[in-house]
DNA sequence: ACAATTTGGCAATCTAAATTGTCAGAATTC
DNA sequence: GAATTCTGACAATTTAGATTGCCAAATTGT
């Protein structure tokens, strides 16, 4: 149906195992895009493939469960996004009140910017098996490590090492954004950084 | 198997109704116990039912759905431990930091004491289904209604009508809750209160 | 004791989806 | 242009579980 895919076909000339790669990363984008939609666990393989403009074969060439295809795109998902930020706070000097609102505003932006990745990251992704609750925590403890970097000024030794009160200021802006996203956004995206700094208040106070 | 459930048989004696109820019942925490152990997406209709001590037949002379009677667990343990902590609210006078601190602790000891409740409640739930994340947002709204509540003194006319913050706040309270439990509640409960406390500072300093 | 009702167990059915298998035709290499 | 490899479509198989149907044993009212 799709002669469109047929233009990038050489195989031999690129190796199979490039075109393997290919297969692979068209079905995480479609999967992100799917999964971001309907939510993973209403989602099938069938769908994916389709949106991917492939067959079901194909699938089972790059992934042996469903699940191993979800961590794939959470895993790309929440990487590109604390690379995002990350940029961001850099580019703000050094001041950590400076930087963390940068990160805030860029961490924001980006879930407005991109409803169906962050549906993805926030939403229907808990439980589904152990080995993809693994992949969010660690993702969840890199960004709070993240976030205890902003927090603290280069020359400081605040002992930012309360991993309870990170995850608690982590979890509550999570929940600032599932909030907003509930409401369809509706509230201008400078309010809501003021209000997760506001949050984080409690950090900066030590 | 279980001549212990016969001793409540009376059929025709009880109306049918009124053991219907008691079926009804059985399974709600049969299943609360089940999916708290397994996670709801791990556990089947024939799982709750044996450990209810009854066939399947009678789940679905009950619920139409397994989503239904998630929603029964579900609705039934946040019900409860908004009241076990409204009580203790209640008892701890009309300081709002009294009272806060008293609630948060109630909270936090609930979840200590009855750990399979506490996953119900906060883990593997969202995403089930449309009219499960209902129940989950109006019990979540309820609960935020409590906290601007349990923040104002009651002559006092302090706005905490932003919802934002009220929702940052209750998520940063639950991720402070899913941390304490995946380290196997190894903090003392009165850490986690102070921190949670801390958490909501930026709800008292209006 | 006997008829009527309720119960519990389990087999049969239905559904949906994952996973595997087959194969004809397209593209590539030589 | 013939042999080889890759592709896409789809059928067949498996699996897992929900849902329904049936019946013999237990319980009750009379």
């Amino acid at each position: 149906m799709n002669t469109t895919t047929t233009a990038k076909r050489r195989y031999r000339g690129t190796g199979v195992e490039e075109r393997k790669a290919e297969r692979r990363q068209l079905l995480i984008d479609a999967a992100t895009e799917v999964y971001g939609r309907n939510g993973y666990r209403h989602s099938g393989v069938k769908q994916v493939c389709d949106a991917a403009g492939l067959t079901q074969r194909y699938f089972y060439e790059s992934f042996s469960h469903s699940d191993e295809l979800l961590i794939a795109c959470y895993e790309q998902a929440a990487r590109r996004l604390r690379e995002e930020n990350a940029d961001a706070a850099q580019a703000a000097g050094i001041s950590p009140a400076a930087r963390s609102k940068a990160m805030l505003l860029a961490y924001f932006q980006s879930l407005k910017d991109k409803p169906l990745i962050a549906r993805l990251l926030l939403i229907e992704i808990r439980g589904i098996s152990p080995a993809v609750d693994c992949a969010i925590d660690e993702a969840l403890k890199a960004t709070s490590d993240d976030m205890a970097r902003m927090f603290t000024s280069p020359g400081q030794k605040t002992d930012l090492s309360d991993e309870l009160l990170l995850a608690g200021v982590l979890g509550g802006v999570i929940h600032i954004a599932l909030h907003w996203m509930a409401t369809q956004y509706r509230a201008p995206v400078e309010e809501v950084v003021e209000t997760a700094f506001k949050l984080s208040g409690s950090l900066l106070e030590v």
